[in-house]
DNA sequence: GCGTAAGGTG
DNA sequence: CACCTTACGC
């Protein structure tokens, strides 16, 4: 069972490198954030055309939007709202008796003040959030927890830990809270099961940030978290870098998780 | 030596377009309208990388703007501002002791009556200006016209001289005052010597209008207009409508004229 | 830098 | 339909 989780920055803009993806890589299950297309306008017959008749999505216009995209039908397909401003940052589904969530946390704006700063209020929240929804023993077993979660944890997930200390998506504050929410589910980080500290691992890299493969300046803002009773059944993860390096690259990689 | 002439709709757009029209082609001199872009954001080394260093530009933002590129260096360059609202509509230069000018003449909004719309009345006072420029001979010799004249002014230039009677680019007034213009300078229309009457010759197909190849209702907007001692010298003139299939076209296609 | 959207021009 | 600009989010 492949499953695979990537921050696309519009579907409809990323067709062709999706394509190439699902064609090279043929996971089970891919999930996606940032789809920034409303319900009725994904282009659903294009995840048909290659494979990928079962659709879990939900969008907004121009901004955030998830979806898991399967080959097979979904035993179950839900969604979560926290809040009233919402934003299509969540869906659910299970396939072969495991159940997805597909997050996508809030960005927090460049201010890492919640008195200041209203996005990163909402960033914080959606954590608490997150926090109780896990705390109540959903994601206990056979469950996997997928998606951009914006925030980047470890020294080893950032390229400069002291230059990024206090920029959003690296302060103290939200690394407390994402671990507070992996704790609450019970969840084990199956990327860095593979992949162990003190390995430098990115999942994005900002498109302002020039020449990324020579500077490298990237963060692991993309995750992906298995209830205990998966990890014995991890034999790998991916980071597929090369896909920032295609032409009109998305800012965030694919990452992929083989069970067996 | 071969000149060609194509509004662009942005050069900067259109980058992939113009690249293979100059390898597949090779004009000496390639003739730009609608270029879009203020003269220090032209793509000057994008032409350079392809020979053609050597570029009379004149452009402003968002609207209009034409250029003279070419391969070999002018011996002289200049442009013509015929009102305050001006908007970059023509550059002049002499290569190989012809001169050539470059214009782009309004469109003219959508209604015929220059009472009701000051775009049509900035069009006819163009054509006033350019007749007046014309008659005062500096086009007698050596000189090529070419551009977009927003103008088809024959029932061979268009799809439906009955439909488009009362359309802008297709009504009497229009017409009578570009003939007027070709009479003042003494030019002569190299496309038609080429190509005579009744031969239907198209330069653009509306973005609007579907399958233009089916249905194929175009307008020749585009024009080469030669002084009389040229004539003889006419080898050929091509309207490459291939370039209107292409991925991402112009709505116009390139015309060239080859000169022995 | 690269997505989205709206409003204007052709 | 496809370009431009402005404004916004990431």
């Amino acid at each position: 069972m492949k499953i695979a989780s990537w921050n696309i920055n519009s579907v409809r803009s990323r067709q062709h490198l999706v394509a190439d993806f699902l064609r090279d890589h043929a996971p089970d299950i891919l999930c996606l954030q940032e789809t920034k297309v409303e319900d009725d306008k994904f282009p659903r017959q294009f995840f048909e055309e290659l494979g990928y008749g079962h659709q879990t999505i939900r969008g907004q216009k121009s901004y955030n939007g998830t979806a898991i995209i399967a080959k097979n039908a979904p035993e179950f397909a839900d969604h979560l709202v926290f809040d009233e401003q919402d934003g299509a940052r969540h869906v659910a589904a299970r396939h072969d008796g495991v159940t997805i969530h597909n997050f996508y946390v809030p960005a927090g704006g460049d201010i890492p003040d919640p008195q200041a700063n209203d996005k990163f209020a909402h960033k914080l929240r959606f954590l608490d959030d997150m926090q109780a929804y896990c705390a109540s023993g959903h994601l206990a077993e056979a469950s996997i927890l997928v998606g951009d979660l914006n925030i980047a944890p470890s020294v080893h997930d950032v390229w400069s830990s002291k230059q990024l200390a206090n920029v959003v998506s690296h302060t103290e504050v939200e690394i407390n809270k994402l671990e507070a929410v992996r704790q609450a589910g019970g969840l084990v980080d199956a990327v860095r099961v593979v992949h162990p500290e003190p390995a430098m691992l990115y999942s994005w890299w900002s498109y302002r940030s020039p020449d990324f493969r020579k500077n490298n300046r990237g963060r692991r803002l993309d995750h992906i978290w298995v209830s205990p009773d998966l990890v014995g059944r991890i034999r790998h993860v991916s980071l597929l870098d090369d896909y920032r390096a295609r032409e009109k690259p998305s800012d965030h990689i694919p990452l992929v998780l083989e069970l067996t």
